[in-house]
DNA sequence: CGTGGCATGTAAACGGTTACATGATTTA
DNA sequence: TAAATCATGTAACCGTTTACATGCCACG
């Protein structure tokens, strides 16, 4: 029997429930955000009615909504059918289609413009990528404290680890490509001055 | 003045135009997958109302329709407003969303299910960099054969140099990261023993 | 003559972002 | 009490994929 299909939206939320219950919508925005945010990201508008959709199918329960009537926070918790639901889909093998990368295509077709167009893009993505050095640096210092208290840190060391390979490779690749750049644009100047001279 | 914004698909036709002019629809996504593949992709859904619309705008012109006056094939070249709309796309900053990735979604909740799940991910992921590194390699040897013959080719050698770093650090990553599993596996499984003995 | 590849298109559905609207609660 | 932030939601829009429909042409 196979289960209907949900977006990937659902299960970023089955899984962070999984982590930690009782999150708003709002929480589960910020939870992306601080936790997978340099892989993913969820807008409101996705959110707010997949949780509907997913409380509709059993998956998830609204809980109580604290003290007053008043119903403003409104909490959710996986319930076992969501469990179920989550571990099902992380034994399906995951799709990837290779992601579009901008940065990439404007420097494919970098001949089209000057060298310092594609310089300033490369320069702009080390910078972007000296960032999430960062901030991947701060997640793993913060899941490293938490060593021993936390059973899913093995698993967020894993994907911390191939964030710093690929952004360190990253760099390395900008460093590089920056001098032949720079070395390719000093040569096109050197053929234009031959020309006007 | 700002130019009508163009959606990302729009500027890969162009571009590929402008690397070599007279092509279909379907030439260009044959184009697409044999150059950019790595990084991008394009569906005929996609590419066939935008070449009208392009057509519309007068940033390309519909070719002579072969020999015959049946119009079967119908090939487009670059206009002039057409390649002044690429360069001014390519001086723009590009965005770079931080692209879904759901091997690393599910790796990340990997806790919720057996190590071996997130085993075979790991697997079928070094697998696929595998043959990306085949794939980006073979580019690589074409790319370097026509060295001379092709002004495109040192932004091509870029563009393929990111790839083949990149790949090769997700598989470094990965052989150290199955270990890392299959160490958790067998410790898991020790204690199993241990409480059923 | 049939098959496989070339070629063009469209409609529906989907997933996602953006912008907007609203209002409660906390903190300064 | 003003500002920041918490919190929920929706409607419109966009880009994209998928599935489908069609038919030409070359080759065996």
């Amino acid at each position: 029997m196979k289960h209907s299909q949900h977006s990937q939206t659902a299960y970023v939320i089955l899984g962070l429930l999984s982590i930690e219950d009782n999150k708003t919508g709002y929480d589960i925005r910020k939870a992306v955000e601080e936790t997978v945010g340099y892989f993913w990201s969820e807008s409101y508008g996705q959110i707010y009615p997949t949780l509907k959709r997913l409380a509709a199918q059993g998956l998830i329960v609204a809980g109580g909504s604290g003290s007053t009537g008043k119903r403003r926070r409104q909490e959710y918790s996986l319930t076992d059918a969501g469990h179920a639901c989550l571990r099902e889909w992380l034994g399906v093998p995951f799709k990837n289609d290779p992601p579009r990368n901008e940065f990439l295509l404007k420097l494919f077709f970098g001949r089209e413009a000057a060298p310092r167009v594609a310089i300033e893009h490369v320069k702009n993505c080390n910078e972007k990528n000296r960032q999430m050095l960062d901030t991947l640096n701060s997640l793993e210092k913060l899941a490293h404290a938490q060593a021993h208290a936390n059973p899913h840190q093995p698993y967020w060391m894993l994907t911390l680890g191939l964030g710093v390979m690929l952004t360190r490779a990253a760099l390395e690749w900008g460093e590089r490509a920056l001098e032949t750049l720079v070395a390719m644009e000093a040569k096109e100047t050197k053929v234009a001055d031959m020309v006007v001279h």
